[in-house]
RNA sequence: GCCCCCGUAGCUCAGGGGAUAGAGCACCGCCCUCCGGAGGCGGGAGCGCAGGUUCGAAUCCUGCCGGGGGCACCA
């Protein structure tokens, strides 16, 4: 064992029983990080004034039995102290330390640990099939992904999901426009060279006709394209014909997209909202056979009293629009059913944006009530907004939503600009792979560095800068940790780690918390902590270069150790950022 | 009106019921003939308001104020 918090949690549970009786075995010892003003332990154990009240005794009393039971020459820790009102300040036996350490190095996996194995479903990216991809995709698709392969470092089996919007009323519209304006028009061309365009020419018709016309009247486009959606989804040949040479120029496009910006995503993983078509019909009738739907103003709807609208009426899950068609509530009904029922989920991940999660709680309190979920708990994921400088959406000059391809161009422009600067040294073709290593990282770093759920605030100056918490201050540091061991010729040292400084004690010790970490953010589904922590162990790691010289070390065992608590943090924060997704450029 | 998220330092953000609330940026002062200075040390300044639960609340609960978002045929 490694984790040095789940070290101390066994043992002061230990000694908690030997001091108190069995029973007390399994209470929580609330072991925390020590407060450095306070003391210099390295962790706290603040149990015993949880405990003061069931034992009847005052906690420094119970604090001080505990004490008792860590003998002096104990393996693990190597004093106790009683503190305060009863805090426990623990200080780790520096040797059970430097072993631990040393056993890290030689794990591949580095202390992550396995905890029980499940199945996660994790529903990201999921963008409009119909639409270009705009800055806020940029984030569902980057958290996903970094929860993605946070979740598979743990052991558990996982399942992407990419949820496309590639059956909505926006395919009704680029159906009808595409038959208006001619499958062989230059029009049309520009689903190719494009899409955005040909979208945008469409939505516009759809718009213009839908105010201006009464709803229903034959020649209306937006009428028309809402019944093609309907058509399309009764299975109609043609309109199926055309759907699928729409969707050969998405895949095409979002393909480039996901290369370019390196997630995991691939045409395997594509589950849209056009692959429960065949369920959708069976989906209203179950429900309106087991009573939980009825019909209203011509529509199919579910009704509950938890979820009140305006004018205090409950607001409708509408599974069956008046027209015949279906939305995404009854395409998402069948999603959650289909991950519960037939994926045997324990998690259903949905990485979507904040605004869903109405939506969202009443699609799963509806499956609930039609038994549809069992053993699954589906988790909403939320995406807080990407907003400019003035708290508002990002929008272009001419006040266009900002599409995600300008926004990586501007930052891998800016990538290539710094590099330039800084690397005059490298080579075109190496420097232009480094730029997009650093530009991708910069943008994803922002990303998954604030907590997924609050808005956060677009600054590129910021993202890029070489110093402070971001994905390029990380990605230097391991280039530099890199050139080290290079320059040793020692590139996987395997020690044994001595520790003699305190700033190789405090190093050594942070790089065990790693697995627990990962592990955190496995349950909590917040990879912002492991980017605190990996900012953290970059900062610690200065400030041991700083003060231990490792080429220079006093005397070859000595060296060893500290290149191997290089090769340590190296590895630590490569397989972190390659946790959230990010590359580390082998040089900078 | 109802529901969701959020109010923490000048700015951007962290803070799993624990002691005197942290980081980065910005600002001010100091250090280093250093292995990659993209450094190190120090300083000022903050939990929206009011109650409650608790031995202990930025954290949990209630109310208010302020910001963002959602609430019938788009997804």
């Amino acid at each position: 064992m490694t984790d040095p918090a789940l070290a101390l949690t066994t043992r002061v549970q230990q000694a908690l029983a030997d001091a108190f009786g069995p029973q007390w075995r399994e209470a929580d010892p609330v072991i925390r990080p020590a407060n450095k003003r306070q003391s210099d332990a390295d962790f706290q154990a603040n149990a015993a004034m949880a405990l003061a009240k069931q034992l009847g005794r005052p906690p420094r009393e119970i604090a001080q039995d505990v004490a008792d039971q860590i003998a002096p020459d104990d393996g693990l820790i190597a004093s106790v102290e009683v503190a305060g009102p009863g805090f426990l300040n623990l200080t780790l036996r520096t040797e059970w330390i430097a072993a631990a350490a040393t056993h890290q190095l030689a794990d591949d996996r580095l202390g992550i640990p396995t905890p029980g194995r499940e199945i996660v479903v994790v529903d990201y990216s999921s963008v409009n099939a119909a639409k270009e991809m705009l800055v806020h995709h940029l984030r569902t698709t980057v958290v996903g992904d970094a929860l993605a392969r946070t979740l598979q470092a743990l052991g558990h089996d996982v399942i992407r999901q990419n949820h496309l919007g590639d059956w909505g009323t926006a395919f009704g519209m680029l159906i009808e426009h595409l038959l208006e304006v001619g499958e062989d028009s230059d029009e049309a061309k520009l689903l190719e060279t494009d899409p955005n365009a040909f979208y945008q020419a469409a939505r516009a018709k759809f718009d213009a006709s839908d105010k201006a016309e009464p709803a229903g009247s034959a020649g209306d486009f937006a009428t028309r394209a809402r019944k093609r959606v309907a058509t399309l989804q009764s299975g109609d040949a043609e309109s199926l014909r055309l759907w699928d040479k729409i969707m050969a120029f998405t895949r095409t496009y979002i393909n480039r997209v996901y290369a370019e910006l390196g997630v995991l995503l691939t045409d395997d993983d594509i589950r849209g909202e056009s692959s429960y078509n065949d369920e959708l019909a069976g989906v209203c009738d179950e429900l309106e056979a087991q009573g939980i739907a009825v019909l209203s103003d011509g529509a199919l709807c579910v009704f509950s009293d938890e979820f009140i609208g305006r004018d205090d009426k409950p607001v409708p899950l509408i599974v069956r629009k008046s027209d015949g068609g279906y939305g995404y509530a009854t395409t998402d009904l069948a999603t959650i059913r289909h991950r519960s029922l037939d994926l045997h989920a324990d998690r259903a991940l949905y990485v979507v944006g904040a605004p869903q999660n109405l939506h969202f709680r009443m699609v799963w309190a509806a499956a609930d009530r039609a038994g549809w979920i069992k053993g699954t708990e589906p988790i909403h994921v939320q995406i807080g907004n990407v907003v400019g400088a003035d708290g508002k959406i990002l929008r272009t000059r001419s006040g266009d939503v900002v599409s995600l391809q300008s926004l990586v161009d501007d930052a891998l422009a800016r990538a290539a600009e710094v590099v330039a600067q800084s690397r005059p040294d490298l080579d075109e073709e190496t420097r232009a792979t480094i730029a997009h290593q650093v530009g991708i990282g910069a943008i994803k770093y922002a990303d998954l560095s604030v907590s997924h759920d609050s808005g956060y605030t677009f600054d590129l100056d910021r993202m890029l800068a070489l110093q402070g918490n971001t994905g390029p201050y990380l990605q230097y540091a391991t280039a530099r940790i890199r050139s080290i061991l290079g320059r040793a010729d020692a590139v996987d040292p395997d020690g044994p780690i001595l520790l003699v400084e305190p700033a190789e004690r405090a190093l050594a010790l942070r790089l065990l918390d790693f697995g627990g970490v990962v592990a955190e953010v496995g349950e909590s589904l917040e990879p912002h902590r492991l980017a605190a922590y990996l900012y953290d162990v970059a900062t610690t790691f200065t400030a041991f270069y700083e003060h231990c010289p490792v080429l220079k070390a006093e005397d070859a065992a000595t060296r060893d150790s500290r290149l191997a608590l290089c090769a340590l943090t190296g590895r630590v924060l490569v397989t972190g950022l390659g946790l959230l997704g990010i590359e580390s450029p082998d040089q900078m």
